[in-house]
DNA sequence: ATCGATATTTTTGTATACAAATCTGGAATG
DNA sequence: CATTCCAGATTTGTATACAAAAATATCGAT
């Protein structure tokens, strides 16, 4: 039998809509009445509306000044700068991490995301991205997780969901960016220093660790921008960047 | 003719809720349906319901496990991180200030400001409250504007509305708490000093002073909970933190 | 033809009705 | 006496109806 997901017409919206506006599905400045796209995700206005209030917050649709809402105008700044705060947002969250220290149990649970990460990246003679994408995404969590601050931890994850800021967007799907391959093994590296930093109570050292850490976020940015803009369809939300 | 405010249901929800929340007319652990908040506020349930998905944003209101939704459970912890961060987000705003410059135009702006906050602050016998606080808040809006990047912008106003993470947060209404007006005094010279570090294109002194800027609400937190614990009701929300 | 005023249509904000899920109390059972 | 199960009552999620506001179209005057 097939699962039946049985969500909420609230998350229906949330997560349809935002793959529309990341796949470039409706132009610039149009106008997105409440109508029309309650008919075309088949939901009724009442969910739409909480979906559209959350993708607001998130930065994906902006009200026009005459009412009514528009996919937003992202920057290529913007986007450079949402990468930098995720940086600095995980970058505070492993300072604190370090000031007030990492339980044991936790230094065990770290050590393990790792050794699996340094599987998917050094055991065979090119990196399994499949593994590495998910093991990724659980080793920044973790960061973020032994903070011991829930706002930190809330703050970070929802530096996650600002357009192209998340520590996986730039690792496309399953298939992996042959070109980025080198910059894996770099962010694995990263990894183990910034972990190593915050267990030895190294506040100032891994916060600046964590920081460079997501500008490699950046140097991938501008290497698709620069020297490989096709790839930039393997980048969802790449597509709707207007000229700076 | 009294001016007619003529907001939407939908605001009244927010601002009516939440001071009620902050005022703690809600007991803690109390189960708050949503037919029963309509009815108290007056308005429908459905922009009640937007108000309470913004609180819940905000971290007021947090989503109880059997369903529902309650006032949320806020450490003194919780507070000192929030103050923490904003001061990381302001820091990193200023930072960005320094290292992207600022035009002539807006350190006339700047000046102007830091002037009117010296003739509060230092003019009189004692430093004029009323006039501080707005000015105050200016001041602090005014260096996110000058990051020249709307991403941070948005992110250091948001940052306020956490639950006592506010600039004014600890600087009652009108009336001024007396032990105060020292930290004032400091408050002003470290607007100077952060003005000057960003117009100098200093991005790190810049970062760090606005950092330790916001720690100027950590020591009037501590100072308010360990000597004078009865000022706490001049600090809406203050009332509803549980032991850590 | 252009501008402005008014009428018409669309769109959003709000209330309310209804259904599905959840909770509560109590009776039946071990 | 504790436990399980079920009926009734809340409670939340969703759809829809309606009204106020905004946008667009229409028409007339200059």
């Amino acid at each position: 039998m097939a699962v039946k997901p049985r969500r909420s017409q609230y998350e229906k919206g949330i997560s349809e809509l935002r793959s529309m506006i990341l796949n470039g599905d409706f132009a610039p400045q149009e106008r997105l009445s409440e109508t029309m796209l309650a008919e075309l995700l088949e939901i009724s206005r009442t969910p739409l509306r909480q979906a559209i209030d959350r993708l607001l917050e998130e930065g994906l649709l902006e009200r026009r000044p005459s009412g009514g809402t528009m996919v937003a105008r992202i920057t290529m700044q913007d986007i450079v700068d949402a990468i930098e705060l995720r940086g600095v947002l995980e970058g505070t969250a492993a300072r604190f991490a370090a000031e007030r220290g990492v339980s044991a149990a936790k230094i065990t649970e770290g050590n393990a995301i790792l050794d699996e990460l340094d599987e998917a990246v050094f055991s065979g003679s090119s990196p399994d991205f499949s593994r590495y994408v998910p093991l990724n995404l659980d080793f920044h969590i973790f960061l973020s997780k032994i903070s011991g601050s829930s706002i930190m931890e809330r703050e970070v994850d929802r530096a996650y969901r600002l357009p192209v800021a998340s520590p996986t967007a730039f690792l496309g799907g399953q298939e992996m960016i042959p070109d980025f391959q080198a910059s894996l093994r770099r962010a694995q590296r990263q990894h183990r220093a910034i972990f190593d930093a915050i267990v030895m109570r190294e506040g100032t050292r891994a916060q600046a660790l964590t920081i460079e850490h997501a500008r490699l976020a950046r140097e991938n940015l501008e290497y698709i921008t620069k020297e490989n803009p096709k790839l930039a369809e393997h980048v969802p939300g790449l597509a709707l960047i207007e000229a700076a």
